[in-house]
DNA sequence: CGGATTTGACCAGCGC
DNA sequence: GCGCTGGTCAAATCCG
């Protein structure tokens, strides 16, 4: 986070400033670069106009050295701010992966873990078996992703999927991926991706895989019906998994006047049922972008508000999505591979993603995330017609100026409308190429759009509501019930490896610099600039 | 005429 | 075991 003003400056002041970055220690430098100037050379027997003119230059080049000063603060207390949450998620980690490092224990004990905080974040050797990869702008097969999708394509193949292997290492993307290296554990590998458009294929194929951990394509209404079709495959722990891989679930609430939302993808309806406790009846449509699909979803407007339209998702695609149904797949599949992770993973994704979640939720409108597991079926429920949530507002409070969070909150009120007209945020995102018809430039488009890492639907994940009392950052707050989630021992190393991926990956920091700075200056398509 | 939608029947899970 | 409910199937119907 180099700061460089372009201005000549005295050179003590030069000094100043360098050694004041180095009093800091951790914080960045903060550079100003001074040009050779002939101050220190003149004659001090010159013009006396001159002289006096320099003085002026000189108090207001002062006066603009104080407000360099103060950005300089500001900046340094942000990061401080950012180191200390990183200390404070580290901490919570390592309480929270001490006890499961031994053996389960239930949520409240975890919980309460929680509160005893180690003072040293010390990388466990558990932790380091763990395989997380955040990327936020061009992947780098060196900063774990291309284990991670070395790991992913063995998954795919293994499970015989039709994804194409696409080489994605070129595209902007945002990532976060879980997984965990034990091979027992490959098979309920989580994979967060909440990837730019300029890389929608790539959603695509993260989303396939993702999916496919989350929700095996044999796991589908198919297997409905013979029960015990599955018992001689892979014993009972796929058994479980695909239990809870096929019934995991991610609903989506958004305000639409049309029947249903567009989301991109194509759907067929197969039935409808009028369900207890809603006189509007329920939609089921199965994706029929590929025959074989198995992925089905739900569209039921809310009892309590007509113009809420809740649309579940279930299950995985199997096939290459079109560009403007790759965002919300991926976040659908992602949303069920941290569900079925478990609360770890969750929190660990609401802790780290709480910032990225809420500004990118924030662009579709505020939104409230919840887990539930109703009738043994854990579902996501994306809230996007909540109001400006307290917690974000908590935030404003905060960085009453420049907050991010405020930067994204404003931008949400321009793209709910676009979300809630039913005409398909996706489209209108994507520079509104449809990929069923008749605009084949949608790609192109994508590719022109501003800060594409800001384009992508959040998560912000939620935890039980005991979690809150512990100031973890989980931005988007509703409801919980956390029966099933003592299963999730799945990833715990996530948080760590997440922390050190953002601390450590230059090209991460510059992207979120980037980001940053486009909040901040958010006017006039800077951040398009940014991400040509 | 082919594809999409509608709608009643059927099936499975679950609670009593 | 029975009834309720959610989910799916498939024939009938609609529509471009």
């Amino acid at each position: 986070m180099d700061v460089a003003v372009e201005r000549p400056l005295p050179s003590p002041v030069k000094e100043e400033k360098k050694a004041e970055s180095m009093e800091r220690g951790s914080a960045p430098p903060i550079v100003f670069e001074s040009f050779p100037t002939s101050t220190t050379q003149r004659d001090p027997i010159t013009n006396k106009q001159e002289e006096e003119g320099d003085n002026t230059k000189l108090e207001a080049t002062k006066a603009e050295m104080g407000s360099v000063r103060e950005e300089n603060e500001r900046l340094k207390t942000l990061l401080s701010q950012i180191v200390r949450d990183y200390q404070s998620l580290h901490t919570h980690f390592l309480a929270a992966v001490k006890p499961k490092s031994s053996q389960p224990q239930p949520q409240a004990a975890a919980i309460g873990n929680l509160l005893q905080l180690p003072a040293a974040p010390v990388p466990t050797a558990a932790a380091a078996e763990d395989l997380v990869s955040l990327s936020l702008g061009r992947s780098r097969p060196d900063a774990g992703a291309g284990r991670i999708k070395a790991a992913a394509r063995h998954e795919r193949s293994a499970s015989s999927s039709s994804g194409t292997d696409t080489d994605r290492d070129d595209r902007l993307s945002l990532g976060l991926s879980s997984r965990r290296s034990n091979d027992d554990d490959d098979k309920k590998a989580t994979l967060l991706n909440l990837s730019s458009g300029s890389s929608s294929a790539d959603a695509d194929a993260d989303a396939v895989q993702a999916a496919a951990a989350a929700c095996p394509p044999a796991a589908t209404a198919k297997a409905r019906k013979s029960p015990g079709a599955g018992d001689g495959g892979g014993g009972a722990d796929d058994d479980v998994l695909q239990q809870q891989a096929k019934k995991a679930r991610v609903s989506v609430r958004v305000k639409c006047d049309t029947p249903t939302m567009n989301d991109g993808c194509q759907w067929r309806k197969y039935g409808q049922k009028i369900s207890k406790g809603n006189p509007c009846p329920r939609a089921y449509y199965r994706c029929t972008v590929a025959p074989s699909c198995p992925v089905r979803k739900q569209v039921q407007r809310c009892a309590d508000d007509m113009s809420i339209l809740i649309t579940t998702y279930e299950g995985a695609h199997t096939h290459p999505l079109p560009p403007a149904a790759a965002a919300m797949a991926s976040t659908t599949s992602a949303a069920a591979s941290m569900l079925l992770a478990g609360p770890s993973t969750s929190a660990s994704a609401a802790h780290l993603l709480g910032p990225f979640a809420a500004h990118q939720a924030g662009l579709l409108g505020p939104a409230a995330t919840s887990i539930s597991t109703v009738a043994s079926c854990p579902t996501v429920t994306l809230d996007l017609t909540a109001p400006p949530h307290s917690s974000l507002m908590h935030q404003q409070q905060h960085h009453p100026s420049s907050s991010p969070y405020a930067a994204a909150y404003e931008s949400s009120k321009a793209m709910l409308p676009a979300w809630s007209s039913g005409a398909g945020y996706l489209q209108a995102a994507y520079g509104g190429g449809s990929y069923y018809g008749k605009n084949s430039n949608s790609i192109s488009s994508m590719s022109m759009l501003p800060a594409a890492a800001m384009q992508q639907f959040g998560l912000g994940m939620e935890r039980p509501a005991a979690e809150q009392m512990y100031q973890l950052p989980t931005y988007l707050l509703r409801t919980t019930s956390g029966a099933q989630q003592q299963q999730a021992a799945a990833a715990p190393a996530v948080t760590d490896t997440i922390a050190k991926a953002i601390t450590a990956d230059p090209s991460f920091q510059s992207v979120l610099a980037a980001a940053i700075t486009s909040y901040m200056g958010r006017g006039a398509g800077a951040a398009a600039q940014q991400h040509k």
